[in-house]
DNA sequence: CGCTAACTTGACCCGTTTCAACTTTCGTGG
DNA sequence: CCACGAAAGTTGAAACGGGTCAAGTTAGCG
């Protein structure tokens, strides 16, 4: 499998309906995120899709927020798949975080990370940069936003807490099913995951630097998944065969993720 | 080796005077430990010494935090090692972060943990519970301090994410270096360390369930450490033997800890 | 002065890595 | 539109790091 399509030609027509579904939002992300974390007025949500309008295009491992601009702002995913990742001497990589659509961080905290710490594009991403003033803005007007902001940030670090667990200590199998279980809950909390699918566009490479795994690893145990009937993964599209049982497996727990509602 | 004697021994006179120089701080770690992360007044610093003054003590595996009072307070560690675990199905136990003098965290984020989040003493400590209102005068009164609380939350943020990039992928004996190195700094930034020699009362199976190795291989790293004549570890006493070779083999760089001078 | 927690040691086994070749997929340029 | 090239995925064989089990030894504390 090759890298995914730029948006230009995705964007064409011609188009397998269903794909397109998985793949777009109805709504904007980042009012579904907070959504999905707070209740938020209709008056707020509508503030941030106002806010969300004008973003621009990335290409895969682009590099995101590069530059010293945008103090205090912030940087919003739309649309795509980004991940935060540090080099090792060694010429290893570690991913510390994933961002999907309706994600979001904070520009200030991340310049101030060591310049090994990159944030890249793993697929064609749309990103808006929001600037302080208007975070200040939305986050004054409707505290339900700056709250919704929060709990995101705990949301994110309680994920780095618990990835070193499962990375600390568990077999690959339960490792790569644990990841699973996570992206599927976040990528359904912004409508981006029906009936246990999902589209997953990363690599077995990014796996494997994300669970400290070999490449060749991942692929056997993406494998062995298939085989025991727990996933079908063709192309880019993962689906979680019987989503009890698979957590379970996992070890997942959905607590941390702070979901309003979990299903 | 055997758990650390209790206070009341320790305490006792017949001591020896370079070990108790080396536990016990010339000042308040509280105040030391703001004052390696920001620059403090006199006036703030005094401030922060006359409200952990009363302090309740409690003996080893001592579980802190269990109760639902404080919210909003926060716990101050003033003496003793604690670390913050947790446990996952098939009786592991993973280790996220240690606290020693100084350290501090908010009873509020610790409860909305799941109660599977454990905060466990690993030597007999001495905490403070600060009140909510204790917290928001120290902050209203001298903004340094609340500067120097958020950049220690920020720290904290880091060094998880710094142990996931260790455990992710480096062999066992960078990983046991690389926590001997962040431990070697932050006790020196209390006071608890000097010439490179610093009290290190973890058990080996503490240490294994911080690394996500098995006790018996962390056994055999620190004798190969002792081997390489990179470290000694007599009784509890942990030295390291060439400081720049050390870190470098450990692949440590001290940026993430925030310190305002190193050394 | 014995009990118990912590540490140590040896042998064997298994999960994972490494290396290297090969196949498939897909984007691009001719 | 096809062919080429590069990135992604797949496979096998061999080596090794680290795990497990089980039996010790040491060292503090009561």
């Amino acid at each position: 499998m090759r890298q995914p399509a730029g948006f230009v030609k995705s964007g064409a027509a011609g188009d397998n309906a269903q794909a397109r579904a998985m793949t777009r939002p109805k709504a904007n992300p980042f009012r579904r995120k907070l959504e999905s974390l707070v209740p938020l007025s209709a008056a707020a949500g509508d503030h941030l899709e106002e806010i969300t309008t004008i973003y621009d295009s990335h290409p895969t491992r682009a590099n995101l927020v590069p530059r010293e601009d945008m103090r205090g702002g912030r940087l919003v995913l739309m649309e795509g798949f980004a991940c935060h990742y540090r080099t090792v001497a060694g010429g290893r990589r570690q991913i510390i975080a994933y961002l999907v659509p309706g994600d979001s961080y904070d520009l200030d905290t991340a310049l101030q990370n060591r310049p090994d710490h990159v944030m890249m594009a793993l697929t064609p991403v749309r990103i808006v940069r929001l600037a302080r003033a208007a975070v200040a803005d939305a986050t004054q007007d409707h505290p339900a936003i700056a709250e919704g902001l929060r709990v995101a940030g705990q949301v994110e670090e309680a994920t780095v807490r618990e990835w070193l667990v499962d990375i600390g200590g568990r077999p690959a199998l339960e490792r790569i099913a644990h990841l699973f279980c996570e992206l599927e809950l976040r990528l359904r909390a912004v409508g981006l995951a029906e009936a246990d699918r999902f589209d997953m566009p990363i690599t077995q490479c990014d796996l494997a630097d994300t669970v400290g795994l070999s490449s060749v690893h991942v692929n056997r145990t993406l494998q062995e998944l298939r085989r025991q009937r727990l996933i079908t993964l063709s192309g880019r599209t993962l689906t979680i065969l019987n989503r009890s049982t698979f957590q379970a497996m996992a070890g997942f727990r959905p607590d941390y993720l702070r979901l309003r509602e979990t299903i």
